[in-house]
RNA sequence: UCCGGAAUAGCUCAGCGGUAGAGCGGGUGGCUGUUAACCACUAGGCCGGGGGUUCGAAUCCCUCUUCCGGAGCCA
């Protein structure tokens, strides 16, 4: 018989339906026998009486342990307890596999445990509900990218140079060429890619070899980053704001239940959908003084000052013109103040911290070229990136937005290592 | 890398100098509406490794290992 998927079951009440998937838990009263069976798409618990089922098929059943794969036949119909929810009267099961007796129970537990156990742990509903709303977001920028004339440009993974700094990067022997680097971020060569396409984006993994040890990084983690020709700094930000608005839309409309059994906060994801702040680097340190912070005039944001500042605003908050000491060589220099650079970092609220970096490039061959000497850069390796600035160079910019920082907020959960499948860290690469 | 904390049953933990414990999970039985079901019985231990102190160490001390939390760096 063929194969109803559980979120489908309002369409098919009253009829016999036959569905396929696991064992979440298992009850059983006397002669009633209570499954909660979850095949992918949801969960419905599957009730079988014994005089329906015969007493061997209902001893048969009652030997199913939690995670055995089955096959169950029975009529869909609303709950007998519960309005709104489904339940299936069930005919038969049919067990695929009695799973052995599995490691993760229904109480709490530790996070070394669960990380060994990953390629079990997704199949608990909280890790489900997450990587549900990682599949919505990564489609949700794929969808507001394409719908704007973004072009998809897959940059390279294995790369001869560094795109910021070489101190975190992962090196590898490529034959005889030497050296080569599991790349960081692919921004470099989609500036390329906007000399042919004007539009372009990559989203895959990107790798950093920082020892960070914190819930908001990861060594291996999904970056989506995006670059378009003549787009200025101010429409930049206005690009970065129309997508993060548009994913938060998108999460909302289509992960309702998965916000919901993640207990995520939807009013502070709502309010999230309003024009976003915009703050100078320098106001931002003066608005974190005079709240209490340490933090120096040409310093970074520390992790307190991300929560600090972001405590009391509803919306996301740009930083915007950066000294050029702490932010990247090809950040262009605001024209009004040559210390500073038109780059801008998106602080996420509720102290999700940032989750877009982003800037004007510097279109000049010469003021490129001197911050690349200044910074005893390889000015060999990096001849290709100078070109551009010699065959037709525009002003334009780009930015890049962290997946899993992105889905950390939008689930609201507490650790990024639940945002990805399998997450690497420092001390952790297994499985 | 730095600063803290932890390691005892399959899992989560209690025990903190004097016979190794609970809940969950497993097994057996009971129950016609269970929702982390309930009730009864039951099996399950190199108390992370190594060294000390002590009549006696899971417990105190040293050391190693592993993990967790935080910081810095960043998305």
């Amino acid at each position: 018989m063929q194969q109803t998927l559980i979120i489908d079951l309002a369409q098919h009440l009253g009829e016999e339906i036959t569905l396929k998937g696991w064992v979440r838990t298992i009850r059983h009263s006397g002669k009633l026998l209570f499954i909660v069976l979850r095949d992918g798409t949801g969960e419905v618990q599957c009730v079988a009486f014994q005089p329906d089922l015969g007493e061997a098929a209902f001893d048969t059943a009652k030997r199913l342990t939690m995670e055995s794969s089955l096959i169950v036949t029975g009529t869909a119909k609303p709950h007998q307890k519960q309005t709104g929810q489904f339940e299936v009267a069930v005919k038969s099961i049919q067990p695929v596999q009695i799973a052995e007796e599995y490691p993760i129970g229904k109480k709490e537990h530790g996070p070394d445990f669960l990380l060994s156990n990953r390629h079990l742990w997704i199949r608990s509903s909280k890790q489900w509900a997450v990587l549900r709303i990682r599949h919505a977001v990564y489609y949700a920028i794929c969808d507001y990218l394409n719908q704007n004339h973004f072009i998809r440009f897959d940059s390279p993974i294995l790369t001869p140079n560094a795109c910021e700094g070489t101190t975190t990067l992962f090196e590898l022997d490529y034959f005889d060429e030497g050296k080569a680097y599991l790349s960081q971020s692919g921004q470099l060569y989609l500036e390329t890619g906007i000399m042919s396409l004007g539009r372009v984006y990559d989203f895959g993994p990107v790798f950093r070899a920082e020892r960070s040890k914190t819930r908001k990084h990861l060594t291996e983690f999904w970056m989506m980053d995006a670059e378009a020709a003549f787009v200025e700094h101010a429409q930049n930000m206005q690009i970065q704001e129309e997508l993060i608005r548009f994913v938060i839309r998108r999460v909302l409309e289509t992960c309702d239940a998965e916000l919901t059994l993640l207990e995520r906060d939807k009013e502070a994801l709502r309010a999230a959908d309003a024009p976003f702040k915009i703050m100078t680097h320098r106001d931002t340190i003066d608005y974190l003084r005079s709240k209490g912070s340490e933090i120096t005039h040409g310093s970074d944001l520390g992790a307190a000052d991300e929560v600090l500042l972001t405590q009391d605003s509803p919306v996301p908050i740009f930083i915007e013109k950066w000294p050029k000491e702490i932010k990247a060589f090809y950040m262009k220099r605001d024209p009004n103040d040559p210390d500073l650079v038109l780059g801008s970092d998106l602080i996420a609220p509720e102290g999700f911290g940032e989750i877009i970096g982003g800037s004007q490039r510097e279109d000049d061959y010469e003021l490129l070229l001197s911050r690349m000497k200044a910074e005893n850069m390889p000015l060999d390796d990096y001849q290709w990136f100078l070109d551009l600035r010699k065959y037709g160079s525009v002003p334009h910019s780009g930015f890049g937005v962290g997946l899993e920082r992105l889905v950390t907020w939008m689930s609201g959960i507490h650790h990024i290592r639940e945002t990805i499948p399998f997450p690497r860290m420092i001390y952790r690469i297994y499985p």
